[in-house]
DNA sequence: TCGAGATAACATAGCGCTAACATTGTAAGG
DNA sequence: CCTTACAATGTTAGCGCTATGTTATCTCGA
């Protein structure tokens, strides 16, 4: 069926195998402009034997037209990221934009870099994570003249749109919870700050909220590489040695809340009774915990859902919303009492 | 800075600011020819002035050279091909090629028309995870004349080359290895099988070689969907309900694995005592568990490196391996006692 | 002084496709 | 029988870039 030829086909080869022109061959394809039934049923027959597969770098020069979409992560690896895709994908199903995804391992210059490769090839939007970019990919943003969304957080001034949720006021939400249960002496374990923006604001609003309640954090640690689980595991334990007189735990996500939970329990220590704990993200991991670990939803596939309907509403030539805040609700689960 | 021009900046822009003919513009872009050292600056200057980003769809159409690499995985979330993906782009990295990611869902038809879709950017090559495609998308990359690499599996045909380990002996060695440690009433638990070609070998392999020990599997059961930790937590809880003689439980994946394990130590179950557990793909995860899950590594990032590996070869011109099957090792844990 | 041999720049011709317009064919209407 | 209208196809001219071959410009030895 398919001579293994070298150079590979074009729609020259379609439309001499068919008889038709070049032109019509196109139509039918995209399915443009009329083109009688007969044709057309000639031309896709031709098409399907030659094994004829469109050249989408040539007919994006011709029509100017590129419907992909770039999205710009830091990793893949921290499960929160393949949510926010997968909301994002689900909406772009339905339109003729395609998701193409580039990782930036947190790093602002691989950012850039990352940036600049995916803008060369042209894209109808952007979606990228966070809102604190360098000068220079700040600029390429603004001068690409597309739609540019950047999720996951609210907390600052967006390049053209921003969906997310505000990390500060998480933090603040989540001490005031902690407050009101009657928690006291309070420990943070997180990761290490300057990595990540949207911990550090959560963080920040975290204290915030402790202060105007008159408590301050009791004890802090801050990590970076190595499973979550097992270093919430090993904080939690040096942490506890350390300052054993700690009633309630607040990490800055799920999985090293989930290690620690698993070493008190381990511990055989009350929780929440002893010793309270909460985590951020609301993983579906969690479920299958021991005890439901105190968290607080982070709105990650409806963020990249809405994300995408910008994007998608942009291209359409619609307005597109410019500024939308979701807010995350404190799912208590078994490891923050209620009062 | 940038005036907000609407259409975006060509060769040309860069070429008239810096007085120039655009081949040499070009040139200078690409490090490539002899250009002195003075108007080597001058265009950067003026490219970096303007804030041009290089156009590579008509880069691409007129040098016939694309530097993708299309990788096509089935999901995202699974934690297992993140993996594969970092040692793809760590190989991918010290060369001009840069990984493009399609997400199947495990479904073949989806499959096809990904393959499809990434084709039609003509990439520089594919890597696909299994050996398992529709006939169309089979003749799709024999026919596109790019490398192809297969990957996660070798217990089949490539359709070029493969890198992978074979599951089916993955299976047997550990149902060796259990049979050997003296467990004899064994239950399988595992995803259900059509959707997922490896963990059906690896069942397969089990099966094979726990029959050639005289043993039968005493009970399974499969699922599909919902969050794997609490997934195992409750089909071990129904198993042991349904047979309280089984002594041991092999499930098709350490996420499941690890809710059998959470479940059986939250019911004071001697493990490895009373009930053996083993799971497959030594995710980085179980290392924060209270305990080690016995566990096989599925040589994830290594296959992703060496299909890399393969991909740049050909792309350079030599030769690259056609076919490197990878040996797994059990890791013992703390759950599967060495006799 | 000339020209060989290098170096630095340019000019031309596409890559495979599509937009926009031009042409042909066909059926209906007068 | 010829016009009009419209559907079906074809023609032409690029999209922004790079490969390739060519033309200036400069060195340097005989």
């Amino acid at each position: 069926m398919a001579s293994e030829e070298n150079r590979s086909l074009t729609l020259r080869d379609v439309s001499e195998a068919s008889g038709v022109s070049e032109m019509t061959v196109s139509r039918v394809l995209r399915n443009r402009g009329d083109v009688s039934e007969a044709t057309r049923q000639r031309v896709l027959k031709a098409a399907k034997e030659l094994g004829y597969v469109p050249n989408k770098i040539a007919g994006a020069l011709a029509s100017q037209r590129v419907n992909l979409v770039a999205v710009i992560i830091p990793s893949l690896s921290n499960m929160v990221f393949p949510e926010v895709l997968s909301g994002i994908s689900e909406v772009l199903e339905n339109t003729e934009l395609q998701p193409v995804v580039g990782v930036t391992d947190y790093l602002p210059e691989k950012e850039e870099k990352v940036l600049y490769e995916m803008l060369s090839w042209r894209p109808s939007g952007v979606i990228i994570a966070g809102l604190e970019h360098t000068e220079a990919a700040k600029a390429m943003m603004r001068a690409a003249g597309i739609p540019v969304v950047e999720i996951m957080d609210v907390d600052g001034k967006p390049v053209d749109a921003a969906v997310g949720i505000s990390h500060r006021r998480a933090g603040r939400e989540m001490a005031k919870a902690i407050l009101k249960a009657g928690y006291r002496n309070i420990g943070f374990m997180g990761t290490k700050m300057p990595l990540d923006h949207r911990a550090r604001k959560r963080f920040e609003g975290f204290t915030e909220a402790l202060a105007k309640g008159g408590v301050e954090v009791m004890d802090q640690e801050f990590y970076s590489g190595g499973s979550a689980l097992a270093k919430g595991r090993e904080m939690t334990q040096q942490m506890l040695e350390r300052s054993p007189e700690l009633d309630f735990l607040y990490y800055s996500n799920d999985m090293i809340g989930a290690g620690g939970l698993l070493y008190l329990l381990d511990q055989g220590i009350d929780v929440p009774g002893q010793i309270g704990l909460a985590g951020f993200n609301g993983v579906e991991l969690l479920q299958g915990l021991p005890r439901r670990l105190a968290s607080m939803d982070a709105c990650r596939r409806e963020s990249g859902r809405r994300a995408a309907e910008i994007i998608a509403a942009r291209v359409a030539g619609e307005e597109g919303e410019k500024f939308v805040e979701l807010t995350p609700k404190i799912a208590f689960g078994d490891t923050l009492k209620r009062r």
